[in-house]
Order: C-alpha cells, then structure tokens, then sequence
DNA sequence: GAGTTCTTCTACGAGACGTAGAAGAATGTC
DNA sequence: GACATTCTTCTACGTCTCGTAGAAGAACTC
C-alpha cells in the first residue's frame, strides 16, 4: 500500500529529521540539491497528508509534521508485509535468519526483557 | 521498490501457491474471477519476469515459477524496509514491540537456536 | 494599502500497471 | 503435408500515481 514517491520520501526524511513541524519553505530550501518550486512542495505535502503520513498545524506559516516517527512507520511497514504473507511464521523464520550477529543479540535482548506484550511501548523507547 | 500491482500480486500468489512452474492458461483460468486474457497474463508474467520475481522454463507451454518463495520474499522485503530505515536498532525494538505472545516466543526459539550467522544461509534456503 | 509571502487550485508530462488485439510460431491431426 | 488449434511475442492504449509548477487568491508586514 504506502509506497512513496522519491520526493515524497525526500520530504519525509526531513519532517522525521526536524523533530517538531517545519515550514515548506524550509523544506523547500533542505531540499535545494533538487530545486524544487516551493508549489512542488506543497503538493507532495498535501498528498503525503492525504496518505495519512503527515499533518499540519494551523499556524499561519502551517507547520507540516510527520504523523508517527521514521522508526515507527518502518516497523508498520514491516508488520504490514509480515501480514500479507499468509505463513508468518515462516517469514519470521527466515526473516531472523538473515539478520547479522548484533542485530541477532539485540533482538534476543528485546525478546528476553519485556516478554510481556504489555510492555511493547515500554520495550520500544525511542533514543 | 519492489511494489507490485493488484493483478501482479494476484499472479504471484498463485505461482507461491503452486510449488512449481504454472502455465500461462492455468493461470488464466485461476483467475476466472478477473476474466483477464490470456495476453494480459502473458503480459503480466513478462514483466514480472522483468522485475526478477518469475523465471520461465523452455517447454512448450512454458511453464511460469516464482524465483523464491513467498516466504522468502516478504523476508527479503522485511530487511529493505528495516535497511532503508536509519536506525536499525530503533525499527527492530518497535517491531519486536509490537509483534504479539506466539511471535514472541517463536522469534525467541529461532534465535536461541541457531544463532549463529553462518546458519543464516540454512535456515533460509531459497526455492 | 501596497508589497511580500504563503496557500490553494488546477494542470501537465512521464512512468507503472491493467488490459488486450494482431500477428507470428509451434503443435497436433488427418 | 496442409489445416486447425494453441501458445507466444509485439505493440498499444487508458488510468492512476508522482514530479513538476503556474496562477490566483489569502494573509501578513510596514
């Protein structure tokens, strides 16, 4: 389903980069290397807000941000292709088959800690 | 990257489903419920062909397959997510979050197992 | 209130994808 | 071997998404 543009996505690694809202005129200067019409950006802003992705403020420079963090829309993604993918055990399978030794070790970690699917938020902080 | 379209997935679904190589009538028929043509299969296939997913044999009524398994491939599409995401570290602690008690505990026996990356490879055969 | 800046509306071209006809190649049949 | 049938390839078109941005209207600044 979410797939983005190259633009789109461009624009999405700001808003996640810049914490809190960003201008799009700012956007527009982050994004110079491309140079891009500050109309141009605003269309991709409003369809990656018609795509759920972003929002605005009603500040009168609007102040566009990213709806869930770079982390989290990454993690959904991976949920949603797990989901698509009738046996899910065998992805997973697979999928903890081809991670590397660290990663391997933080995943045992995560797993050993807060077991409890009550503690996924608590399990997840962001640093 | 790798998105497919409706009438693509569909294909592919049934090329996972079928272990080995499908021809381009049965498909046809399978997807009875679309009433596409055959040309719109044949077509289908060759660009999915294009795009490294399907691989054809010389028979006479060339016989379609899928390059991996369906498993494999939405593993593969898992790690481009997680690869494309910045901080690795940050995506997997979401996921594992948010992954329910069963995964859990499956995902921790798969890496209390094996979890050695030189068993990567065999714990994830392609075909 | 006049100029500047921001926002919204509208539009167009390229590429992906669903769709399939037409024509050529291979196979089967008598 | 000639004809009918089936399969494959080539080509094309409509639609939708995405990059791109002009024009016009709204708001803000002095």
């Amino acid at each position: 389903m979410a797939s983005l543009g190259d633009l789109e996505r461009a624009v999405m690694e700001r808003l996640w980069a810049a914490g809190g809202p960003v201008a799009a005129t700012t956007l527009r200067d982050e994004l110079a290397d491309r140079a891009v019409a500050l109309t141009t950006v605003h269309t991709v802003l409003t369809r990656l807000e018609q795509k759920g992705f972003v929002v605005h403020d009603d500040a009168r420079p609007r102040g566009f941000s990213a709806r869930s963090s770079r982390a989290d829309h990454a993690a959904e993604l991976m949920h949603e292709v797990l989901g698509q993918a009738g046996d899910r055990q065998a992805v997973l399978a697979r999928f903890v088959g081809s991670v590397n030794a660290d990663e391997a070790r933080l995943l045992r970690e995560l797993l050993a800690g807060g077991a409890d699917p009550a503690d996924a938020d608590a399990a997840a902080p962001v640093r």
